[in-house]
DNA sequence: TATATTTATGACAGCGCTGTCATAAATATA
DNA sequence: TATATTTATGACAGCGCTGTCATAAATATA
């Protein structure tokens, strides 16, 4: 390797090469208005021919945005958090932003955060569950004035975006169509305690039975923490009692998978014997069988949504549109329930 | 939101707080020597008190060193990649180093990576497979001179740190414990070929069944991508064949799960009548009964090698070690395989 | 035609650091 | 004791941009 890194190309290079200010070559970078047509294709043509890219770090230091996202998780696993990645991924190319990935777990989010937020100026962060709900994390952010996006909160904080789908009428609307299958006992699986959402789908499910007339049994209601274990922990305890469930609606589909091997473990058939129906539409499903019936959350267009209103708060003084995005979702009816009417 | 984000301290807050110069707080927060104890104190005193931390970006652009590690993928799904993030992420804390993320798609990677590797001046970028064997990209980072290391890679390139197992090792003895238990049939669902640990691993599969004097049946030997659906068709047209085998060895653990999937559906079952093996110990094995016998890589371990070797890369005049760093790897033997001699 | 507005451009300072260099005091070695 | 080396510190320039301001030409409006 040579000991001397290749130098880029730079504001001046390209500025003396096309023989405007640098001023004008910046103009041009940024596609602001005010430039004429023959300079600007001066400098554009000097730009491509020696490859010329700004430094981030020097706009960054100089003005006032900083070209970069952070997306703070709160464990980087699983089909959701790479889908919202993905998401942010594809509209930060358009955008020529960057995405800066942290880990802020529970334990040390705000020491962390603090130094993060420090060191780099971001344009805005965006956070999904369950950090999107963390009490620490958003105050520190909201102290800093720090553009923030959350996608699926449960709580409303001002002065933040928010995208998510109505997780409460989703949760109704697949109990019910348990319900519209023939299904009385019907079991949930609640999902992490820590995710809002939880809440706002067992609330769904619960309001669905009442709407028709089917009381709660508690014990028909089984902790859980969206894991595959909890799952299939959660299933064995529900299925090993008297008036078990003829379906169970998991509140993801890891934990319906786990629904799934449960019954397997029993030779309960699946949808003969037991319905299962989840929730996110997760790659799991794909793996499993048969293949649960699930609502399906557009997570990559959420995240990429909230990266939108980022870069639209930047043309806003750093405000972000506070009005929730709420987008819709699918029942993807598939082979995990069966009609016993 | 305040239309002020509030200002960061900045060294000269803490130079002039402390009674030094901007260069001595420079020095404490770089760990450098020949600062004296109670300047070093003072300093960091002050440091706490205002939480000041130097800004990325002065220090990007002022000195030699960015602060940030690139990982480039090529897609961002999948317990893989998740892995490796997870391993960079926790030593970037440790380092007071930044992730920044992209994905380098076949298509356009070149472009895009001229473009981020002009606009970043990266410490070092980590390449995990396929990218890490793409020549277009590592051309580019050869050419700037950017410590790389590359994670489980094929081939050999000068300069460049690789981090891996020994697939073909690995890969044999997985097909050896397949033969030690009595199977003399045995499958083979080769893995993406743009992967390069894909043909390791199907040589190590050719030459276990050569060492025990077993001829190689180009018809047990199926094409894969590595995904479940591919892993899916190949079982299934594995099994619809006369001569079917009584042990598949699917080249990493989704296809293995395709492959208890195809077994489910023929009503074949596993392990009593299929033995199937895996590679990688992906999180999806914990969710498909039987529990799958695999090789585990540390994955996590590996990728937080690959970024040690790029800090040291750092005091090293930008040289990465380029002795291949190989780790162990573990036989994981689970439920998947029954012993048929 | 006179004035206001829009369009177009560049000079220059400064963002917050680190590298280089100069220098002096403390300590080691001749 | 005289000289070399190590330790400790700061002044200052400059990294590569963008924000602000000044200014002039082109165009619109009175």
């Amino acid at each position: 390797m040579s000991d001397v890194r290749s130098k880029n190309a730079t504001i001046s290079d390209v500025a003396r090469l096309s023989g405007v200010s640098m001023k004008t070559v910046s103009r041009v970078m940024n596609g602001e208005k005010y430039v004429s047509k023959d300079k600007k294709e001066a400098v554009l043509k000097v730009a491509a021919e020696l490859n010329y890219r700004p430094s981030l770090q020097a706009r960054g230091l100089a003005g006032t945005r900083s070209f970069m996202i952070g997306l703070f998780v709160d464990d980087p696993s699983g089909d959701y958090v790479s889908k919202v990645q993905r998401g942010i991924l594809k509209k930060c190319d358009e955008a020529g932003c960057y995405l800066v990935v942290d880990v802020l777990e529970k334990r040390d989010s705000d020491a962390k955060l603090k130094k993060v937020l420090n060191s780099i100026n971001f344009d805005g962060v965006i956070l999904p569950p369950p950090i999107c709900d963390d009490v620490v994390i958003l105050a520190a952010l909201k102290e800093r004035g720090v553009p923030t996006v959350r996608i699926g909160p449960d709580t409303d904080i001002e002065d933040m975006g928010r995208v998510e789908i109505d997780d409460f009428q989703a949760a109704y609307d697949i109990t019910e169509y348990l319900i519209s299958q023939g299904h009385k006992q019907i079991g949930f699986i609640k999902g992490d305690p820590n995710h809002g959402c939880s809440h706002d789908r067992e609330r769904g499910y619960i309001r669905a039975l009442q709407s028709h007339g089917i009381a709660i049994r508690n014990d028909l209601i089984a902790p859980g923490l969206f894991s595959f274990p909890s799952g299939l922990a959660a299933a064995e305890q529900l299925l090993s009692q008297g008036g078990a469930p003829t379906a169970i609606f998991a509140s993801n589909d890891e934990m319906a998978a786990g629904v799934v091997a449960a019954a397997q473990k029993k030779a309960i058939r699946v949808p003969e014997e037991l319905s299962i129906a989840g929730f996110d539409d997760d790659y799991v499903v794909s793996m499993v069988s048969p293949r649960i019936t699930t609502i399906r959350q557009p997570i990559e267009e959420m995240a990429a949504k909230a990266f939108d209103m980022l870069l639209e708060a930047q043309g806003n003084g750093g405000v972000v549109a506070a009005t929730p995005v709420i987008y819709p979702y699918d029942l993807c009816v598939r082979d995990s329930v069966a009609c016993i009417s």
